[in-house]
DNA sequence: ATTGGCGTAACTGTTGACATTACAACAAAA
DNA sequence: TTTTGTTGTAATGTCAACAGTTACGCCAAT
């Protein structure tokens, strides 16, 4: 089990908005090239970024763009646009509990929580970072002027 | 995205093991008929927690029961013998990015640490928990003695 | 030797991820 | 207004993982 790559994905093209968006027009082709896949996978993560509402997209003429300030858009925000978790929870359940059974008639209520505690843990932590320290890394490491 | 059942199943079953392991025989097809899936489920999930040595199997007689105390199996634990990570890492990455593009030659620096900040605030809570915990959340819901 | 139960291989069906081709829709510029 | 570059998306293919089932071998106690 693995978090789909999209979520890497859509960080990187983050950071290739934020670091070239002064000297080149962003493209889902430039990203492409930077990311190292197909283009349509760029377009299909950059229409998922555009339902979340993390950033703007110009059809025709071309550009991709953050449609909030860097320090607005948490990774947990980038995990849910991008990597849905099905029914919204991280851990799946097997479905026919004996119901006759003490022990399978409470399960649910046994373990529910626990995962709901583990779940929150990761969400906390995805949502303690945002683009704005993807961005600062990436001058850090980079150097802020491109190469 | 999700956690495969196996994890759930594989709690339900140290569940089963503890509470009732002084009026039953555990077998695999015993669990199988309180978790509701098919036998050969429960034989291969059993597999996988006798080679993480979590439980004793006895073979030709039958009969399944944790190797250790409950307080010393944590969630972790299980979730390690039954839904291992892919290279123990939680988070796929693209795999070519651009060597030629200065984000792309950087994204592994930028981003590694993040996604193990995650992956390490999951495994801390899952580690948090015991099976022992398990156990008396299923006394407190079920009633200690069986009905 | 029989019997109950574990171990595992083999097969099926389903789903999702990833990738690619092809083309329609669109907006700006020539 | 036609051209051009770009996004949007449908269709298809490959591959792997999960889940389920059948079948049968292996084992140990009775």
């Amino acid at each position: 089990m693995q978090v789909s790559n999209r979520f890497s994905i859509a960080i990187h093209m983050f950071a290739c908005m934020e670091y070239f968006k002064k000297d080149y027009k962003i493209t889902g082709d430039f990203i492409a090239s930077s990311v190292g896949v197909n283009p349509v996978i760029i377009r299909k993560i950059t229409s998922q970024l555009r339902d979340a509402g993390l950033v703007n997209v110009t059809r025709g003429t071309g550009g991709i763009s953050a449609s909030r300030a860097p320090e607005e858009i948490t990774l947990l925000d980038v995990f849910n646009a991008v990597d849905s978790l099905d029914e919204g929870r991280l851990f799946s359940f097997h479905e026919n509990p004996n119901s006759n059974c003490p022990v399978g008639s409470h399960i649910h209520l046994i373990l529910d929580d626990k995962l709901e505690r583990v779940q929150q843990a990761m969400e906390r932590e995805l949502s303690s970072m945002t683009i704005a320290d993807v961005i600062r890394d990436t001058d850090k490491y980079v150097g802020k002027t491109a190469e």
